[in-house]
RNA sequence: GCCCCCAUCGUCUAGCGGCCUAGGACACUGCCCUUUCAAGGCGGCGGCACGGGUUCGAAUCCCGUUGGGGGUACCA
């Protein structure tokens, strides 16, 4: 669409997605994954993966493999990986001896107590919190710490004067000045890596071209732009999205309800559509277009439509684009979708296997049309599987006029019970001619009918859940509900 | 506090100096439907945060204000 006036990807390039494998792929992850992907399929590049688990406490081996699944799920295959930070450990062993070498780096020896007091006495000055720590220690100093059994961290010595300026390919040209970075820390004293020297030594081993990642990343950008430079590296083009936010416009989490991809998973959403309304969160094509496939997206999207400012996810409308895809689908596709879900919610199991499954493909025609979500399944049809009882709300709304509904319930009852031939087409027929009969309008006729065949005031609709009910059932039904009714007119 | 970013209907957005009396989608709402409810169709409500510039002309460019967000660790 009309090419907005900034830069885009249109060579191979090679990118990355580096989640850390702390919890389940959150909405926000699951979205720069997308884009990240979109651009090398799009390009014919490559999608690098990468897990950024230099957290020993909190990364976990379960949490890697429910990433790995659900961007599997959603369809985004990766070329290579994935990489894991823990098992390179040689890698940037190497980078900050490198570093060491060309005096990038210096040991610091700081108790937490002074780096507190240093950040304190700075903020007291209305200056930025910047650690700057003592590099001149003399020989027996030095021997003190050694005999004290205190190890170093090893900081970057960030230049005093000048910036870092990352030419961003969402934001513009951004600058950092140096004296608002810290010397921050690079390996830990226990000499493991922390994440924006893994990060930097990453993107620069691994030749990624394009670093696409959340918003909430720029502010290290600069620290690891300075790291591959030190290293004699350029850094590579940068794109921060923007965040997603919740209703609060904060950071989605957890407590705006389903965060993360599972939880939609679990919750009936397909992967196609999902991902459909994921990339619509901080991209657009043009002011028209919403409906995407996956291969649609690959063609359309770009890096140059990607918008500045956080979204808020709205989960009504991700609900109400994929009723629409559902209706859409080909019906034995979503027949299949759907037994797969039910399947996995353990639903069929419970309701008695093969026949369930039958009842639940015979159904799902009719709860095609209605369904926004495979979780709804039991709004519409639960009734086909449970013994029949009439919920208070529907009894309420029979009973308002109990003559009514005797005799709209029974002339339909008279009239299906004199069917040949329990179909569709025949219950329909029957139906609609009484329904002309009594010259009643559609609502108030059918909503009664609706209620005797399921006990529901919401349901599949009325002549399939009829015909879905079958003949004997649907008579018992109809003659209980008209018994109860006869008695309340009866009192 | 300090650094960085952002700012069009409630929400997601189109818009890149005149096509804008600001377009679409979701939500909300009214009506229609002898296939009814949470389906579908047709309408309606609703927005350029504010103040200064620049310009013949600004939602679009510049500055400021306000508001929101992110960062500020030996987390990533």
């Amino acid at each position: 669409m009309p090419p907005p006036n900034r830069p885009d990807i249109t060579e191979p390039c090679r990118v990355r997605f580096a989640p850390s494998p702390t919890g389940s792929l959150h909405v926000g992850g699951a979205r720069t994954a997308l884009f990240n992907w979109l651009i090398a399929r799009k390009t014919g590049g490559t999608f690098v993966l990468r897990m950024e688990d230099t957290d020993k406490e909190r990364s976990t081996p379960e949490s890697e493999a429910e990433i790995l699944r659900v961007l599997t799920w959603l369809g985004l295959d990766w070329d290579e990986g994935p990489f894991r930070q823990s098992e390179r450990d040689d890698v940037y062993r190497d980078a900050i001896r490198r570093l060491r070498e060309a005096g990038a780096v210096y040991a610091a020896y700081e108790t937490p107590e002074e780096l507190d007091a240093q950040r304190d006495a700075a903020r007291r000055d209305k200056r930025a919190p910047v650690v700057r720590c003592k590099r001149d220690y003399t020989e027996p100093e030095l021997a003190a710490f050694a005999a004290a059994g205190r190890t170093p961290v090893w900081r970057f010595a960030v230049p005093v004067e000048g910036g870092t300026v990352i030419e961003d390919m969402v934001r513009g040209t951004v600058t950092f000045g140096h004296g608002n970075i810290e010397d921050f820390v690079v390996a830990r004293s226990d000499d493991t890596p922390t994440y924006n020297l893994a990060a930097a030594v990453d993107d620069v081993e691994m030749t990624i071209s394009h670093v696409i990642r959340g918003e909430d990343h720029i502010s290290n950008t600069p620290k690891q732009m300075l790291v591959m430079r030190a290293l004699g590296a350029e850094p590579p083009q940068y794109a921060h999205i923007p965040l997603i936010l919740g209703a609060d416009k904060k950071r989605l989490s957890k407590r705006h309800g389903a965060a993360s991809v599972e939880e939609f998973e679990a919750d009936g959403f397909l992967a196609e559509p999902l991902v459909n309304s994921l990339a619509l969160v901080g991209w657009s094509y043009d002011d028209k277009t919403e409906r995407f496939t996956l291969d649609e997206l690959v063609q359309a999207f770009s890096v140059a439509r990607v918008s500045k400012g956080g979204a808020v996810f709205d989960q009504r409308k991700t609900e109400v684009m994929h009723g629409r895809y559902l209706r859409m689908m080909d019906p034995q596709a979503f027949e299949d979708a759907l037994v797969e879900y039910l399947t996995g919610t353990g639903f069929i199991a419970a309701n008695g296997g093969a026949e369930a499954e039958a009842r639940v493909r015979r159904s799902a025609k009719a709860v095609k049309g209605k369904i926004s979500k495979l979780s709804e399944y039991h709004v519409l049809a639960g009734w086909l599987f449970e013994p029949y009882e009439v919920d208070p709300d529907a009894w309420q709304k029979i009973t308002s006029d109990v003559k009514h509904s005797i005799q709209v319930i029974g002339g339909a009852l008279g009239r299906l019970e004199g069917l040949p031939e329990w179909d569709l087409p025949g219950i329909k027929d029957v139906l609609q001619d009484q329904l002309h009969i009594l010259g009643e309008n559609a609502r108030d006729f059918l909503e009664p009918q609706r209620i005797a065949v399921t006990g529901k005031s919401v349901s599949t609709g009325v002549y399939e859940s009829i015909e879905l009910c079958g003949r004997d059932e649907a008579i018992t039904r109809y003659r209980a509900t008209l018994g109860r009714l006869a008695d309340l007119w009866a009192a």
